[in-house]
DNA sequence: TTAACTGATACTAAAATAGTATCAGTTAAG
DNA sequence: CTTAACTGATACTATTTTAGTATCAGTTAA
């Protein structure tokens, strides 16, 4: 029953750290250190970040992270679709087979009404507006 | 990242099917047969409908299950808080130890805002309805 | 008496979630 | 030119949640 998963949250929290963390490269060590967030989970955290082109590393002693878009141009949602593969909270599957009951489902439609208006919010949520509040 | 489980799809079903069914008692095995919801299972989902006293059931043969409550009475938001004891997504918690970023978190406050709206949603939403869809 | 029911609970399996460990390769500085 | 401080990649374990099954007992109408 939530939103937010481990990595999310700790994707977040790496990113807003990097926000201010200037045009430098800060080491996962000391996001890590800093946000209270184990770090081998970190660095596995981070990986997709990187793969997709949100924060830029630099290898090797004295390297790190830094992001590689404007926080306003990170959007919450797109960090949970990241960690969920799929975002859908109507999806009433299992291993694979969906449920008999989906087209006439009239709580399936209600859920996916409500889906619409949370994904919606998490659309308009970005690190920058996370780091005004 | 549902916001809906089987036990709470399954308990809506049920409580729709027995809505249909006036005043008579239905056995479990007919609703687990008409919605094609394991039997086993759906008896499990129901126990604690039972015991709330949303449903009123009949021991022995010829007994079964009737609706306890008019469903214009029955709220999804109730049905989903017995099923997942606390409905909180906003819920950093693991193994019992709250998250040490809690009160600092700029994304939890506005999971908690969300929460709200979808919570809100689902107070609306009974089984009248969902038959009314 | 028995078949059709509910009450209660213990059990298993699979998936999601959270966290750990360890291999390798890169780079700046001494 | 070595070494310490980094990232890249991935394999592993543990815990919790979710979904489903099995079984023993007691109740009641025919």
């Amino acid at each position: 029953m939530k939103l937010i998963n481990k990595d999310t949250d700790y994707a977040v929290r790496a990113l807003m750290e990097l926000s201010s963390g200037g045009d430098s490269y800060l080491s996962v060590k000391s996001i890590s250190d800093k946000q209270n967030i184990p770090y081998q989970f970190l660095r596995r955290v981070i990986a997709p970040l990187i793969k997709k082109g949100i924060v830029k590393s630099k290898e090797g002693s004295e390297g790190g992270l830094k992001l590689a878009l404007n926080p306003a141009k990170i959007k919450v949602i797109d960090l949970i679709k990241i960690y969920h593969k799929e975002f859908k909270m109507s999806e009433c599957m299992f291993r694979g087979k969906p449920c008999c009951n989906r087209e006439g489902c009239a709580l399936r439609r209600e859920v996916i009404r409500i889906e619409r208006c949370v994904t919606a919010e998490f659309e308009k949520m970005t690190i920058k507006t996370l780091l005004q509040k």
